[in-house]
DNA sequence: TCGTCTAATGCATTTATAGGATTGAATCGA
DNA sequence: TCGATTCAATCCTATAAATGCATTAGACGA
């Protein structure tokens, strides 16, 4: 059975006649008339009386036509969905974010993107760090958030993520450009557990000053350190992307011995996997709009710019 | 886009790998990685991304993949409609009948049949003799009954339908085995209208004999003109497949010179048409039926046969 | 680093499918 | 009633496609 045979078929039906059929489905009557025989044969059934010279659907023909008009129009279907993903109107996009660049930067850029391209399905696969990179390697997401330094990937640099203070208005400190993490050596710390990048930056940090931070709180969620923060109840240390401005406190980036703490983002894909045309796409768009806004891009300014890795951007 | 390379395509992505997914579909192996880069080829698109030697779903593969799996499982259910169809499990029949056939013959065989082919579905078509012809030649019933005669149809014979006469019991002439026409010249009359073949048959019998009947009443209804019989309003003629015993009447077998009024019915279909499997089983069986239990049998036999025309059964 | 496993490719062969010409039969018009 | 026409089927040949075998290229594991 071919698609080609069920094609003549149903134009023999809708035409009456072989020879006309063929015209409609760009063949040589014989060509038809082969077409037809070679359905019956297979079928084991006539699916048309010849009456004389004309073509009359059999009982059998009559009951199948409809089938092999409904395998077809699925056929046709078939080919417009791949027409519709190879242009990129259409398609799914996966892409794995950790929970803070889901809500600084993903959750703004989404609701933008979906209204202008609504035929494209985005999932978004909330993971930590590692479990993103895993993720990426077997292929569950098409773009993940992954720090720089994995050369299994491709990637775009996004922005620098630096570990900042979030002091009272009223602290001394609180009016500095930007902070030497020495200077925090015995203020009362509001800090995120290891499972955070930021604090993995901070202590790694801190051991090379040679500084033991006083940690009088040690949360899993940053908004609770710095609603704490705002209460006077230490320095919190977050990463740059929380949202500001808050009340009553000041945010301040901090540097080790005149150098920042943190690392570059950049938004990561596998070179192995081919990357349709609306997953690149998305990729530029959410890559431009991280430039140009990415969170603590006000406060980063402040400090010395973080050292920016070569873009190894393969495509 | 063919089915073979949507089955190949379902197949590599079922079993993980081209050379397993080959012998699945029995092909060897580069015949299936040519089939999948020819499918790749005509949707413009990679459908598995090459990882090292391993083959993955793009995302437009997955996306591909559910609707390959129905057109496949469409063209399965397809063929499968298509044996069930030649071995004749199931099917449609159109059967053509006048309504006396209907009511005394049809009926009681259809509720039968049904039982026992619960697949098969019957279609009766209810119109006149000269409707029935017309709508065999043009293929809208595949059988029909049909006088004899009419060389244009292949067909089976069933039984002779005769005329009868229905005379009151007190009647001086309802002893008799078989009435000769000659003695109903006085007698009033209650016919059926000319559409009946049964009038034509004893009118045309009254005009070899020289007869002019004395018509009371002519009716289109067969139980009309029986029950105004059983009231002793006159003698019925009507064909010989009315149903009996009916109550202070009893029938009589007309004759001509010896010789009885009627025609054989056939059941005819169009020589030209292929006949399906089930319709054939259909026609033996109702043949069958119809010659074993025929309306009237019991009368017919106190008069001379009819002769008996050549059983063109021409299949 | 070597051996093995897998997908891809080259090549020769087979297959089948197409079109053109022709035939045979049925339908139409004179 | 007899051509003329029309249409499906058939024959034949050429072209295109698909297949299988052998081989290659590359990746994975020991």
């Amino acid at each position: 059975m071919d698609l080609h045979q069920l094609r003549t078929f149903v134009a023999i039906a809708d035409n009456g006649g072989v020879a006309r059929a063929a015209v409609r489905v760009n063949l040589s009557q014989p060509a038809a008339s082969r077409q037809i025989q070679g359905l019956e044969a297979e079928l084991g059934m006539l699916l048309f009386d010849r009456i004389g010279r004309r073509m009359r659907l059999t009982a059998e023909g009559e009951d199948l036509l409809p089938r092999a008009r409904r395998l077809l129009a699925e056929a046709q279907s078939l080919r417009e969905r791949a027409r519709a993903l190879q242009s990129g109107q259409t398609g799914q996009i996966k892409i794995g974010a950790t929970p803070p660049m889901i809500e600084t930067v993903l959750a703004g850029f989404l609701a933008k993107y979906r209204r202008h391209h609504p035929g494209i399905e985005i999932a978004v696969v909330e993971d930590g760090g590692a479990g993103l990179i895993a993720r990426l390697a077997r292929g569950e997401v098409h773009l993940a958030y992954v720090p720089v330094g994995d050369a299994r990937f491709s990637g775009r640099l996004l922005y620098p993520i630096q570990v900042i203070a979030v002091l009272p208005q009223a602290h001394a400190l609180s009016r500095a450009r930007c902070l030497d993490i020495a200077k925090l050596a015995d203020e009362p710390l509001l800090v995120l557990n290891r499972s955070f990048a930021s604090r993995q930056w901070f202590d790694a940090a801190c051991q090379t000053a040679n500084i033991k931070p006083n940690v009088r709180l040690e949360s899993s969620a940053p908004n609770a350190v710095l609603g704490l923060a705002e209460a006077g109840y230490g320095i919190a240390i977050l990463p740059s992307m929380v949202r500001f401005p808050r009340r009553g406190v000041r945010p301040v980036p901090l540097v080790n011995r005149h150098t920042s703490i943190g690392k570059w983002t950049r938004l990561a894909w596998d070179p192995q996997c081919f990357l349709a045309p609306h997953v690149a796409a998305f990729r530029e768009a959410l890559v431009d709009h991280a430039q140009r806004a990415y969170p603590g891009r006000a406060l980063i300014g402040r400090a010395p710019p973080l050292a920016r890795p070569a873009d190894d951007d393969a495509s």
